[in-house]
DNA sequence: CTGAAAGCGCTTACAG
DNA sequence: CTGAAAGCGCTTACAG
């Protein structure tokens, strides 16, 4: 490996010059002329690791998923790994399965790398491990939902008003009994979603709590509770409040010999390529990935930047519902 | 942030010994227990990036998909993170989008972070940073495909032989006009996948060219040439050779109000949850995910450990057949 | 078993 | 603008 120390001895000069000129610094010209050259020659290659140690950065950012499989959080850290590495940053990837335990060991495992922030998705507890890294300046991120307690940029999208909306549609369209099926209760997206559904239901008048269900965000899940919502012969519209679950839904429904938009209308949330592989073209709420992961990049790199001068940002983005052939007038 | 200095001056020995300390070596009772006290006291943690300094080790792996959002890789990537957090290693991950210039770019972007080794999925041409990187002993493991000209280990799936026995199980079923919706060839796992149907097809003396669709692993191309071999009457079968394009023949089928397998018979490559959406449960060949992402971290800690001795493995494991009900005997 | 010292590749006040 | 030197946090022969 050839260090600047033989770039600095080929060029004639010393190893800080070397260092100054890396650094985008100001040289004679004929020093510049000289260290370029003898960098070319050599194939010298900058060490980032070796640069970080002196000020203690290493230019990576961890980002903490719960599933390297799922589809949303990976659609936004393909994203954010854009936007981070046109800034020389890489990402360290990880999954934490939903259980805060590993998530702190992981987080504690990426502080012994010396990640400059951390990105975590969908956490909403404090967590020890957070307030040491904050106190280290290292910067942090929440996605999709915010952390209680903890004063950290947060990126995440109008969950209530997405469901607000979607009642909506269905209701202009004359339904007035619609089932939803919501994910669990007690955490942020979840509650959020099914908020936006009940208010929006109440607004209307149409309130009926036999219309909910709750589930867990899984296919599986969705698929059972659509079939619980289905003994209810009143509905009319079915509102599902993830990817997941819409999938397990349409199955239910399929399976009940039901014929959607004839029998029964649907909303879904989320619009990843499978969910068009369903017949007919699903009406689905699309959050607005690129913009998220982009909108992460600039808050991190905002914070390593700007040192943390105690301001907390949180986006909020809006949803988009796209209309198409899931859902009908009655 | 408390560094090895300090816990020496508070445990009254020199940083030497709480190196040695803290990388297992025996040292005198006395002095183990006032290091791990003050250790304790101190909040001391390692910083793995000056560790790696001195040896130019950095305990970090690059892994290069395609794709972030490609669930074949994903899947894997999750396994072999497991695997190598285990063993104190981390990943940087990083998409290349099915270009070697970005490739390179990502791959020199990680040569500079000082990973110990590096993952490729999916590449086939040796590029000439490969080359420097095994100069320099970075291990390098490929995945699904051999790369040309590059002695490394290299972990994949028998192709041909998952689709040789794709065609026996339906031609034992009694179909002998079996289509196929092959990916592109000229690339190393479309032209196994279709030298193993191929090949299958004349050992029973049922082959015929017209049988066979060229498209390119998207759902879209699935979906179209799906539409062009039911423009052939004769067939009574289809073998889909990857997971999306699987997603799109069965569109395709539906769309031509035919169904399964009542008037036609499919076997998919690939089984991801979403595959178990489709009505009826698909006839899939499933590859060994656990066991590749287990694999490729084997191997890569292998080279790292044994020090690069010339030794080069190929890994070609199974694939397991599902027999499910999108095939029927005719 | 352990201390003192040199070193990993780079940065950065300091002095000129 | 530049060199010499100290330093980032840790490791590791060397000598005892």
């Amino acid at each position: 490996m050839v260090t600047i120390r033989e770039v600095a001895a080929q060029a004639g000069v010393s190893i800080g010059t070397v260092s100054r000129f890396l650094n985008g610094k100001q040289l004679k010209k004929e020093n510049m002329e000289n260290i370029e050259k003898a960098i070319k020659e050599l194939g010298y290659e900058e060490n980032i690791i070796a640069k970080g140690l002196k000020n203690n950065k290493s230019l990576s950012i961890g980002v903490l998923v719960n599933s390297l499989t799922d589809i949303f959080a990976t659609s936004i850290v393909s994203h954010l790994e854009n936007h981070l590495e046109e800034n020389n940053y890489s990402i360290i990837l990880s999954d934490y399965q939903n259980d805060n335990k590993r998530l702190e060991k992981k987080l504690e495992f990426m502080k012994s790398r010396s990640v400059d922030g951390v990105v975590i998705f969908h956490l909403e507890e404090n967590l020890p491990i957070l307030t040491k890294m904050k106190e280290q300046k290292i910067a942090i991120v929440a996605v999709d939902a915010p952390i209680k307690n903890l004063k950290v940029d947060t990126v995440l999208v109008d969950n209530y008003q997405a469901s607000f909306k979607a009642v909506d549609t269905l209701f202009e369209l004359g339904h007035n009994k619609i089932g939803v099926i919501a994910g669990q209760t007690g955490r942020y997206i979840g509650n959020e979603r099914l908020n936006g559904y009940i208010d929006s239901m109440k607004q209307k008048g149409i309130y009926n709590k036999e219309f909910i269900e709750i589930a867990d965000y899984t296919r599986q899940s969705g698929y059972m509770k659509t079939k619980e919502l289905l003994k209810n012969q009143k509905i009319t519209a079915i509102y599902s409040t993830n990817y997941y679950m819409t999938l397990g839904a349409v199955q239910a429904i399929q399976e009940a010999n039901l014929s959607i938009p004839q029998d029964i209308s649907i909303i879904g949330f989320d619009h990843f390529e499978l969910v068009d592989i369903i017949q007919p073209k699903l009406t689905v709420i699309e959050q607005p990935i690129e913009k998220m992961g982009e909108m992460i990049g600039k808050l991190i790199l905002e914070q390593i930047k700007n040192e943390f001068e105690n301001r907390y940002t949180t986006v909020e983005l809006e949803t988009n519902l796209l209309l198409r052939d899931s859902v009908k007038k009655i």
